[in-house]
RNA sequence: GCCCCCGUAGCUCAGUGGAUGAGAGCAGCGGGUUUCUACCCCGUCGGUCGCAGGUUCGAGUCCUGCCGGGGGCGCCA
């Protein structure tokens, strides 16, 4: 453990226990604004055992546990004990992460395996700002839950199943499936739905047939479903686009669509028969979750078949979590999906509950996330009044990126200035939607988040670029330095060193709560910690050692903000 | 009608039950530095943390009730 802060904590716990008289007790230790951490613990322990707090802190610092890696020990106010680590401590630890090319982040103490379900695009239908929040919030916890050893399963639960598939498949056989297809690999999705709609609600002979397609469908004809494949394939070719222009890790590997469900249904349908849960109702065959009421105070149902004896989405969602469990072995699912989702997905994870199929410690999480909403504080739309398509967002995003660029640093050629525009206009674009508290919802503006100021992808990358800068300004190799003894005099300095120790941590909050914000903040004060250095500690022009103590600072910060950014899914350019 | 989520500075947002200093960025104003890339530093302006209770040694944080905004509540997915 290289974090000090959970150092001191390990160093502190035999001691808590001790005066709890033998049963664990938290020491809380905590950052500080008044030192370098401050331990709290006394305060509960006190109240605990009925002591006074300042006497057991007293009792701490007389313990003389931490006189190695301390310089000063004060106890104050109600019994808080303020803590400098001694630069030695520091030195030694940052020494430990700098050897690590884990940086210090250890593997999770339980290695699990994680399901996440994210992106779940609908075939023939464009991709929206919706599905970038699902994909991109995804993608972070799939490389999170990676970089502590995790096994991670993605799955993109694609809408490829389901009634429009009449429509969509008689409409592609309208157009022939050269147009057809033309149209939609250019990513025209959205005008094939909607021509498909449009026929389906004016021609009743239309109708006719994309209900009869349904049935074939569903029957398994063989001519049907190849077109059906031909619809998923070319939709596929074009979410593939738009995942390789977002750099996100989705492959058709990942792909688990509603259609994967679908044979499986009937099975689990029969293993709920057979639980007695299921009740008829309304001529509908429903289970009651328990805990949930409807508008009249009675019990909510979850239907899992239909009057007409169809099967609803909820009963293929039941077969999604037994897969996920019973073939997959998943002992942790995260269903990344907006919130409007939520009581649906409670629903469903208690009925897996009552039916025994979800049970300690498996564990089934629904991670929601808000609306990304327009200047006017309403969901987001285009100009024309549509939801605006995710393929034109990423377009504008790397275009704004190069102007910014050109305008900014010249000297960098038309080639690699391309290369570089999607590494900041995508970047910007995740961290934007990365940085704030998933749940809410947040208001898009592209001034913002292209801004090299503030809390924006940009700005970290070129704290990393500026790194970068300065080992290339020098010819000297990264690598050279990084055995380095890193000595910490200046205030700069060890603020950094305190803020690239407490990386894992970061990790750590961010995976308990599944909130790549926390993160994002943790990247976001690492570098204006790294440019407060920057700026009062001269680096190319000390003496030696201090130069090369410097020069290995600055690479070591360089690494934890490439890690970092990373996890988030997002690429740190070398030079911008 | 019931349920869920949100409410922190003019704006956009952080804030792990801890300190009669609740922070950041932007915007505004006034300075400094302008050197290794666009940064950064200092000062200033700005807050009844939606409201009212409660729990606690201690509440922006936990609980209850209100207010405001958004969303969800049977045969679509």
């Amino acid at each position: 453990m290289s974090d000090p802060l959970a150092s001191l904590s390990t160093l502190l716990a035999p001691l808590f226990a001790d005066l709890n008289g033998g049963s664990p007790a938290d020491p809380t230790v905590r950052p500080s604004d008044r030192a370098d951490a401050q331990i709290n613990g006394a305060l509960a322990l006190a109240k605990q055992v009925g002591a006074n707090p300042r006497d057991l802190a007293q009792q701490v610092v007389d313990s003389g546990l931490l006189t190695d890696v301390a310089t000063d020990l004060e106890v104050a106010g109600p019994g808080f004990i303020n803590v400098t680590f001694s630069s030695s401590f520091l030195e030694a630890e940052l020494a430990v992460v700098a050897a690590d090319e884990r940086l210090g982040v250890a593997p999770a103490a339980e290695l699990k395996t994680v399901v996440v379900d994210y992106s779940a695009p609908n075939v023939a239908k464009e991709m929206h700002v919706g599905h970038l929040r699902s994909t991109v919030i995804g993608d972070s916890l799939v490389r999170l839950h990676e970089s502590v050893g995790h096994t991670v399963i993605r799955e993109n639960h694609i809408g490829d199943w389901g009634r429009p598939f009449g429509m969509l498949i008689e409409h592609l056989l309208d157009l022939g499936e050269d147009v057809a297809s033309d149209g939609l690999s250019q990513g025209d999705l959205d005008g094939f739905y909607k021509q498909a709609n449009a026929k389906f609600n004016d021609s009743e002979e239309f109708q006719e047939r994309a209900r009869e397609r349904v049935v074939l469908l569903q029957g398994g004809d063989e001519p049907t479903l190849v077109l059906w494949r031909r619809l998923v394939e070319m939709s596929n070719a074009y979410f593939n686009r738009v995942y390789t222009k977002l750099d996100v890790l989705l492959t058709d590997d990942d792909l688990a669509g509603e259609s994967r469900y679908q044979p499986l249904m009937e099975g689990v349908y029969e293993r709920l028969e057979a639980s007695g849960l299921l009740h008829e109702d309304d001529g509908a065959m429903v289970v009651y979750p328990a805990g949930f009421k409807n508008r009249d105070g009675d019990p909510l149902p979850m239907i899992a078949k239909s009057q007409t004896g169809a099967f609803m989405y909820a009963t293929s969602d039941l077969a999604c979590v037994v897969d996920r469990v019973e073939r997959l072995g998943a002992d942790l699912m995260l269903y990344v999906i907006g919130s409007p989702q939520a009581q649906h997905l409670q629903m469903v994870f208690e009925v897996c509950a009552m039916a025994g199929w979800l049970q300690e410690p498996t564990e089934a999480v629904h991670v929601g996330f808000g609306n990304v909403l327009g200047e006017d504080r309403k969901m987001m739309r285009s100009r024309a009044g549509d939801s605006v398509k995710l393929a034109d967002l990423l377009d504008e995003a790397v275009e704004r990126a190069e102007a910014a660029i050109a305008e900014k640093n010249p000297d960098i050629g038309p080639d690699d200035r391309l290369v570089i525009a999607n590494m900041v206009g995508i970047g910007a674009l995740k961290y934007f939607d990365l940085s704030t508290e998933r749940i809410k919802d947040y208001v898009f503006d592209w001034d913002r988040m292209l801004a090299f100021e503030g809390n924006t992808g940009p700005y970290l990358q070129y704290a990393h670029a500026r790194i970068c800068s300065i080992f290339r300004r020098a010819d000297i190799g990264r690598a050279s330095v990084r055995a380095a003894h890193i000595a910490l005099d200046q205030p700069q300095e060890r603020a950094l060193a305190m803020r690239l120790l407490a990386y894992p941590s970061a990790i750590d909050n961010t995976l308990d709560s599944y909130s790549p914000h926390k993160l994002c903040t943790y990247v976001y004060e690492l570098a204006t910690d790294f440019s407060s250095f920057y700026q009062e500690c001269p680096i190319l022009k000390s003496d030696e050692p201090v130069r090369t103590s410097r020069l290995a600072l600055a690479d070591l910060t360089a690494r934890v903000l490439e890690h970092s950014l990373g996890l988030l899914g997002i690429t740190a350019p070398e030079q911008m």
